[in-house]
DNA sequence: GGGCGATGGTTTCATGGGAAACTATCGCCC
DNA sequence: GGGCGATAGTTTCCCATGAAACCATCGCCC
């Protein structure tokens, strides 16, 4: 790379002289940005389900989606981890905490004996018809300043952004 | 929150007969996309920089943040900080580990006993000199796909996502 | 039907990062 | 000039997260 080399060793304070393209200005920096900015969405989400429901990120998410299954019949841990696309540890300690407060029931799966079918109880149930609005308020209010039109590019980019991640990572070494 | 209240309790599975504008597709939740899209560009310089240099990303950011400067007198930790927008802890451990390894030293500081002025090494400058062009090299990489423009939008999204997160999450309690 | 590799789930371990507690110094104010 | 609240830095503690090890069951294949 050759963008810069500037060889400074000591002498003068005061007055860029410098470079300043190659700088460190971090804030300008776009992976720095789309970190904070991703820090502070998730920080808001977070704060309001420990708020309203006592939820985490992971246990919300595991109710939205057995909520929203045309599921009575209830979803292994299996089908949660790959619906709400985290880690299995994660969904397996969602479900702990889920079922500790009774908000979930462990139905035996007579398909197969290694898992079991994770279903809704009553209270599980109410809760899950408040969840989801309040995500949907949450990107409401987070995107309001933002014509579809924009909302819709930034989906475009930041999906083409993760899989350029992806990629280039795979051929690092 | 008026968006959905389907009160399926049981019944048929297959087919969605319910709302699924108001349910759980977790992929077409933008904050859900956000995270995970910047999880991938953070490991992916993550790992560049511990492939190429044994670093990690706060000690790279402060090599950045020191070998920019018009300083050859270095920075405080706290100076440091506000530069690099880290957490104070992060700071210290990214010198500590920066100073173990010969890339930085700390000398005193005269005008306050409290703290020392961190300066790259010449072994420090040396890296210094690849550690920006990588950053950039890279950001050049992720956002090949976009034009000027759309970057700049994104920028502003980005900003305006995060200033409106911040305020919401201040008006919370 | 008895291995045996694969798979769902659980537990344990290591790591990262932040909050809070603690120390040393500073900058005032009396 | 001797407190005393504020500040720079450091250490300690705690929590979240993911990787790896582990256990039980499954689905085959012989």
């Amino acid at each position: 790379m050759t963008l810069e080399s500037h060889d400074r060793d000591d002498s003068e304070p005061e007055s860029p002289g410098y470079d300043e393209t190659a700088s460190s200005d971090l804030t300008q920096f776009l992976p720095y940005q789309l970190s904070i900015t991703s820090n502070a969405v998730s920080a808001l989400i977070a704060e309001r389900y420990r708020k309203r429901f006592g939820l985490k990120i992971p246990e919300w998410r595991v109710i939205a989606v057995l909520g929203d299954a045309a599921l009575a019949d209830g979803l292994t841990q299996r089908a949660l981890t790959d619906a709400t696309l985290m880690d299995k540890v994660a969904v397996n300690r969602a479900c702990k905490v889920l079922e500790e407060r009774g908000l979930v029931t462990r139905a035996p799966n007579n398909a197969d004996g290694r898992s079991h079918l994770l279903v809704l109880t009553k209270d599980g149930r109410s809760i899950r018809d408040e969840v989801m609005p309040l995500a949907q308020e949450t990107e409401r209010e987070l995107f309001a300043g933002l014509t579809p039109a924009q909302q819709s590019a930034l989906r475009t980019m930041l999906e083409g952004l993760r899989e350029r991640a992806g990629n280039l990572i795979q051929a690092l070494p």
